[in-house]
DNA sequence: ACTGCCGGGCC
DNA sequence: GGCCCGGCAGT
């Protein structure tokens, strides 16, 4: 518990008092199902690792070689591809709402660093 | 109030 | 390099 931020403060922004670790089991992150059972084995299946958002952190991608293939003449009109619709935001749960916040030894780097979310892309 | 992320900071 | 927060946009 003590070794958990290396900094000072020691807060979690909203939660700006002190989590302790209590004895596990249901965690007041919904008031609704689910999010009951999970910080007990993994998923294990598998990961989804899809070459998106590529954005320029260095976390634990492997990092694409660099395509290198572009026809001198592009920069203009950008098809949007990506999946057209974006996520509401509301509906997009990643590893803070899935996990919440007294478990954020669950999230992935990124999220725990305040980062894109790495684990949970859009 | 809350999540999710960029920008910026510290070691 | 990893590690984290302030502050912001968005809901
Ligand atoms: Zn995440």
């Amino acid at each position: 518990m003590p070794p958990r931020h290396r900094r000072l403060g020691a807060s979690f922004g909203t939660c700006r008092g002190m989590f302790l670790a209590l004895p596990s089991f249901q965690i007041p992150v919904s008031p609704h199902i689910y999010t009951s059972v999970s910080w007990a084995a993994a998923p294990s299946t598998a990961c989804s690792l899809s070459p998106v958002r590529s954005r320029s952190l260095s976390f634990s991608e492997p990092q694409q070689p660099a395509p290198v293939m572009k026809s001198h003449l592009i920069v203009t009109s950008p098809p949007r591809a990506q999946s057209g619709a974006r996520k509401a935001r509301g509906e997009a749960k990643k590893c803070r709402k899935v996990y919440g916040i007294e478990h954020r030894d669950q999230w992935c780097t990124a999220c725990r660093w305040k980062k894109a979310c790495q684990r949970f892309l859009d």
